[in-house]
DNA sequence: ATCAAATGTCGCCGAGCGGCGACATCGATC
DNA sequence: GATCGATGTCGCCGCTCGGCGACATTTGAT
């Protein structure tokens, strides 16, 4: 929930924070490092919430409770401003990767992909704002979700390198390949879970319906990486 | 009465190029049959073309070159349309079963599900409409798309049960759960190639790239049965 | 105190949407 | 020919959308 790296100024030094812990809610004082604070935050929650379909200039504004035109003002429209969510999306990466992560005897590719692919599933099923970007990217294919697109790709690639410390996949493997279908597999199982509480007749509700789906899922990597 | 406007079209809608809707030129009198079919195909077409996301009375009836008020009339609204829909989707599966099956020698649930893997990437790398209904399921979960998802499903099912034969899976496998996985990864992978040409780092635009996709697709389903 | 810039607000525009009532036209039947 | 139901058409309604011009208020430097 940090980013000050938006691509727009630096406001002013002097910023009267109020330092309430609870700051009254109703009050915002003139301050543009705040609301444009404010509309990130509306932008990212009403995505997660509520899809890309009802997102616009006008639902943004109004969940983050100023006027449309400060959107088109510091965000220069709704592009800029996926953008900013893309940018923010690189915390990501830091938010899930665990310190001891090298402290782990991953033996194997197998062992670790093993590990991956369930992390990956848990992260998605606890991240509703990136299902929703993944639901996007399936479906559109304009500038926008593009550019959110490619920064979740990024965000991804960054984080699967960073996990997989010096282990090589097996030869004759092809890696790439079989790692995107993987990860396909994930992101469907989550999305069709989301969306209807199921996939091609599996129930996905249940926590033991997640396990069975984490047992086969553990089935198919241990079967092409051993 | 079937199937000649199934696949329109190229599988990968770059831009939605605004051409001319170009009605046929056939003139339509009177009939209420024909219009109630020109209205189903123009829907069909509208979906599979465009997707979800600009589907609605308005542009049905223009697609069909009829008023949208015919569309309340003999549908009762996009609701009925769309579960006219799905009622067409049963069509689906005569269409994808070859009537050969039975005379395959398939010897294993292994060889069986490899199969399959690949016929139904084929088939939904084939199918337009198809795939925009799977990309609606996983962004929405309205009435419409409630319904739609339960005829695809159900086709499907069927699908998958004709073609199994009598084969059954090893034990000590949960086969629904295994193959549930992959046909999510199926799914996802030509959903995001169709809306992006690439899915987590994997090229899938030329068919050296798809070769690539099978080959590690068939090395999975090997993996996990034999 | 003054004043210009930064910040926030208001309301309009043209367009598209779903929905529907009212009307026009045709064709079969009497 | 007159009638009446089936079929097709027109135009309106209320709403939301993205976009933006014009205005109001506050702040900070002079």
């Amino acid at each position: 929930m940090k980013s000050e790296s938006l691509m727009l100024n630096d406001p002013m030094p002097l910023t009267p924070i109020a330092s309430a812990p609870q700051a009254e809610p109703e009050k915002r004082v003139r301050d543009r490092g705040a609301t444009e604070k404010a509309i990130l935050n509306a932008a990212k929650a009403l995505l997660a919430e509520e899809g890309f379909q009802n997102f616009g200039i006008n639902a943004v504004a109004r969940k983050a409770g100023c006027d449309k035109q400060l959107i088109y003002r510091y965000y220069g429209g709704l592009n800029g401003l996926v953008d900013a969510i893309g940018a923010d999306l690189g915390t990501w990466v830091k938010d899930r990767i665990p310190e001891d992560t090298g402290g782990m005897f991953l033996l194997t590719y197998g062992d670790l992909m093993e590990r991956l692919s369930l992390l990956f599933l848990q992260a998605l099923r606890d991240d509703p704002l990136m299902r929703r970007i993944v639901a996007w990217e399936v479906s559109e294919n304009t500038e926008q979700v593009r550019r959110l697109s490619e920064a979740r790709s990024k965000a991804l690639a960054t984080w699967l390198e960073r996990m997989r410390g010096s282990l090589t996949p097996p030869k004759g493997v092809d890696a790439v390949a079989v790692n995107a279908i993987l990860i396909a597999a994930i992101q469907h199982i989550v999305l069709s879970a989301s969306a209807g509480g199921q996939c091609a007749g599996l129930a996905l509700k249940a926590s033991k319906d997640w396990e069975k789906a984490e047992q086969a899922l553990k089935r198919i990597v241990r079967g092409v990486y051993g």
